[in-house]
RNA sequence: GGGCAGGUACCCAAGUGGUCAACGGGGGCAGACUGUAAAUCUGCUGCCAUCGGCUUCCAAGGUUCGAACCCUUGCCUGCCCA
């Protein structure tokens, strides 16, 4: 009996992870949790220097949801402390002070998002802050001693950016020390973690062990690549897509990856069985894929209406219900007094959504730009506006938009 | 503290006195093709403008008819030695 549930507990907390360390010491804190009735303290840390959490960062959610179902203690670890310290260029008193209320804000969001797959009633919410801002720096010194910088080195990205001449500040040596000592503050005894966290996560093996604790066991899930289906999901590289996107946005990027990714999205952020997935058409599946995660995270009607949007917008390529602007003109909005005519460079600019007369030019000459659904490709067009007499435009294939005119 | 090598557009990276708004790659944008896919192909990618003009190559000065390129100082980065 015992050994079926651990078999089940084991089924569910390994689909997906990338690394185990050990496997042996997770059957063994399984087992006892299940003999004493005790649940497991499961960790995975988030830096709130990020202010948005992007679909990356559910997988580990996903898993932590796992662990909860399963009847273990989550906690949500907020790295505040070390997000504080963690810009090392141009750090000025000031700005420090700013972060703290960045990060206290960010952290807000953070509950607000992960509470649409986690359980707020099972779920413990920990900053870091409240054990290292008030640490003694002889006790971070202690700690620092624990480790050598050759072993630090060890890691990867050190290693790299050594190697590749790229600068290194100290303070850097100390966030896998501070996240290995949360691990101990908080008596982890699972850690979960990207696999880009390998070696953060093995410091906290070891610092429990300095610390007479058992060591945590460490799982590493996949990093989940972005919408270029290449670099790992990051604000960085421009590529995510984020919980707080517009449920249209999310459906959108969601539909814009290539059929691979698809799959890995699939296998990462759902549940649903992959072979019945492969069995549709790649654009069915694709559009089932999107409707799911923007109802996860915006809900019935969000879903709902993304989805129509976007077949509106792009199947069909009709002009949507809800355009991505709508402006109105005012008299003394035309150059030319008494006349209500307007370049076509002029009318984009008023837009909002071109950044130069430049820019306006070249999307007119590279026939990006359609009134009424008439293509314009004339950089001196113009546009006579009367009262009462709307224009659509389109700018490249995603922007749509109406313009107006009042006459006072 | 000393020595050396560097800082070029969103990123990487050529260019080392005029022919440079600045080669090339990535990214981005647009068009074609499609399943709004992806991949591929083509074009564009400082600003203003009808020819043409204007402001750029870490910052501030200087030399010169003329500087991204030379000199000075400052700031920043990497390496080596202490």
């Amino acid at each position: 009996m015992a050994t079926s549930e651990l078999d089940r507990q084991l089924e569910l907390i390994l689909r997906g992870t990338v690394e185990v360390f050990q496997l042996d010491e997770l059957k063994v804190k399984l087992k006892e949790s299940l003999e004493e009735q005790r649940p497991l303290n499961i960790k995975a840390g988030f830096d709130p220097t990020a202010p948005d959490l992007h679909l990356g960062h559910t997988v580990l959610i996903q898993k932590l949801k796992h662990f909860q179902d399963l009847g273990h203690q989550v906690i949500f670890l907020i790295g505040d402390f070390t997000g504080m310290i963690g810009d090392p260029s141009g750090v000025s008193e000031t700005r420090k002070a700013l972060t703290k209320e960045q990060v206290l804000a960010n952290a807000k969001t953070y509950e607000q998002q992960i509470f649409k797959t986690l359980n707020p009633e099972k779920t413990r919410i920990e900053f870091n802050s409240r054990w290292m801002s008030a640490m003694p720096t002889e006790t971070m010194v202690e700690i620092c001693s624990h480790y050598s910088v050759a072993r630090m080195l060890e890691r990867d990205d050190f290693s790299k950016r050594y190697r590749d001449q790229k600068p290194i500040s100290i303070h850097e040596f100390l966030y896998p020390l501070v996240q290995g000592y949360d691990s101990v503050a908080l008596e982890a005894d699972v850690e979960l973690g990207g696999t880009d966290q390998k070696f953060n996560l093995l410091v906290g093996r070891d610092l429990q062990r300095d610390y007479g604790q058992k060591p945590q066991v460490v799982l590493t899930m996949p990093l989940l690549e972005g919408t270029d289906g290449v670099r790992k999901m990051s604000k960085s590289f421009g590529n995510v897509i984020a919980l707080e996107d517009r449920p249209a946005d999310m459906f959108g990027k969601l539909m814009s990856i290539s059929d691979d990714l698809m799959m890995r999205y699939y296998e990462l952020l759902t549940i649903s069985n992959l072979d019945e997935v492969k069995q549709q058409h790649p654009m069915e599946a694709k559009k089932a894929l999107a409707e799911q995660l923007v109802r996860q995270y915006h809900g019935e009607h969000g879903a709902d209406e993304a989805k129509a949007d976007f077949q509106q917008r792009f199947q069909q390529r009709d002009f949507p219900d809800n355009p991505n602007f709508s402006i109105v003109l005012r008299p003394t909005d035309f150059s030319i007094a008494q006349s209500s005519d307007m370049s076509m460079v002029d009318v984009l600019l008023w837009t909002g959504e071109v950044a130069s007369k430049s820019e306006a030019r070249r999307l007119i000459s590279q026939n990006a730009i359609k009134v009424d659904g008439e293509k314009m490709n004339d950089i001196n067009g113009v546009i006579h506006f009367e009262p009462g007499r709307q224009f659509s435009l389109k700018i490249g294939k995603r922007i749509f938009g109406l313009v107006d005119m009042v006459d006072s």
